[in-house]
DNA sequence: GAAATACATAAGCACAGACTTATGCGATTC
DNA sequence: GAATCGCATAAGTCTGTGCTTATGTATTTC
């Protein structure tokens, strides 16, 4: 069950940190460190949840490691997310466009 | 941050698996452990959790307290959702594919 | 090819989390 | 009003998780 990953690995606050860095723009693993007060190799633990949960992804790019979002784990969130939406309240729009997409 | 104790309260299966359970139709602790194997106080624990994730809601009616989908929760998440949607519509086709495997 | 760089992995530690048994507490039944 | 029922909370145990320091592994540079 992947969403025990996924949703394990968006538990912890520092990991969704990363995350957010990465959804801004691809970058390698040093480079997500700066201003994160963070040593190199719990940086290295978070990346390898986050790319087990597939929400992050590694490019090797000569010693560099390119990481990025993975779509798959936030595909998966959605999918995850649309079982229950009957829930969903009606009057949030941006939901509305996204399950018009998913729909599609 | 009340997206940490959202992800965090999916993190668990069993959690996930009461949350299913009370998407399908609100009812009360005891009857959430028909067919569960879960001790009366590790329920009444995992339903605090997810309280607190604002992913269920509670009503006292007599002895009894019961439980329902608190749409809250589900909305955070779309809304945590939607702000990373630039990644998932280009991929939608890997989505796709990747559904088919899990399916099968 | 030796040193340096970017990153991963190993091992150990401290704390959080999921369970247990025991007990408390409000509501109902008799 | 005593017993019972439905559930919450307390306290303890065990496992998992996130950190640390130390070391390993590619890749590049000199």
């Amino acid at each position: 069950m992947i969403e025990n990953e996924i949703f394990r690995a968006l538990g912890d606050p520092t990991r969704r940190t990363i995350f957010e860095k990465l959804a801004a723009g691809g970058m390698n693993a040093s480079a997500l460190r700066e201003g994160m007060e963070i040593s190199q190799p719990a940086m290295s633990q978070h990346l390898s949840v986050l790319r087990n949960a597939r929400l992050v992804r590694e490019e090797r790019q000569g010693r560099f490691v390119n990481y990025e979002v993975d779509p798959q784990g936030l595909a998966l969130i959605a999918r995850w997310l649309a079982k229950y939406r009957a829930y969903w309240p009606a009057r949030i729009d941006a939901l509305k466009i996204m399950l018009k997409d998913m729909d599609q």
